[in-house]
DNA sequence: GCAGGGTGATTCCAATTTGAACAACATGCC
DNA sequence: GGCATGTTGTTCAAATTGGAATCACCCTGC
């Protein structure tokens, strides 16, 4: 059997933990998509834009340092700014220093959709999962998770 | 003032609980993702199905039964089954109690292409998660995701 | 300066997802 | 029995996604 890796497969406490993590992180997901689509008619993709240029400020992002902060692919990325765009909630320019470049920035209509749009899912956010963890599950979980996040960004 | 809720905004605990919760299971969906594509030729949510009627044994499990237990809508589970059934891993039958029913079982090309694809799969799983948390995280983890999941389920 | 390789963003296409509409059937209640 | 109501699974259209290809541009080394 040369070349044959010995199988590590889960325990029951690593399957409880992962099956766990699976449900619970859909419905979470599917929780929060659903209240900020009825509410606000934001995905959660476009939400967690606005949320990064509001915090960038006047100065905007690029368009890549966005997507790598949000996961998604660069054309998925494009397009959502676009749909954003469209709506007249995020501007495009050209970036400064690079001429291929774009920076997205938030524009006063944004800037409003975001602050409507806050309360109700940071309340969706507490009833889905963060009200439903005490305070040491909640230091655990973040810690482990910064640590995991951090592990893969490379 | 009148029924105007305070609005509890998240802490910074919370906030990095939340954001850090965000990114790691971004990255280990798609981590995970793209192993069982490039590896087995399978999305996340067939290897799932696959699962989940591995475990149904010969009696197959409904078409709806399936779509709860995978929080995927109904019409994106018809098309997924629809897919595996092309390929010959999974095959429909009429359900003997309801005429309208359909019950779903794993084949025993199904059955092997789940064997195949598990190792890798599984040390993935691993890779990017199970194995970055230690005893005490790993059920912390499994025991407040169950109770969210249990709580969203309703 | 300028070739070559790498980067930034978009476009295009195929695959997938979802909700609504639908048809056929089950179920409970009178 | 007969009807109102709820289920079951599929189909349809519209929206979204990711990857490959593309085009324009930056930058390093020579």
């Amino acid at each position: 059997m040369a070349g044959m890796k010995e199988i590590r497969w889960l325990d029951e406490r690593e399957m409880a933990a992962w099956t766990a993590f699976l449900e619970a992180s859909h419905r979470v997901f599917r929780s929060v998509e659903q209240q900020l689509k009825d509410d606000a008619g934001l995905s959660h993709p476009q939400y967690e834009i606005l949320v990064k240029l509001a915090a960038a400020g006047r100065a905007g992002i690029r368009m890549t340092e966005l997507a790598d902060s949000l996961i998604t692919s660069k054309s998925g990325l494009t397009y959502q700014v676009g749909q954003l765009e469209k709506r007249g909630l995020v501007a495009r320019r050209a970036c400064p220093t690079d001429v291929r470049g774009v920076t997205a920035t938030l524009t006063e209509a944004g800037r409003t959709a975001l602050a409507e749009a806050a309360p109700g899912h940071v309340a969706r956010v507490r009833e889905a999962l963060i009200d439903t963890l005490d305070r040491e599950e909640l230091a655990t979980l973040a810690r482990a998770f910064a640590r995991v996040g951090q592990r893969l960004r490379d």
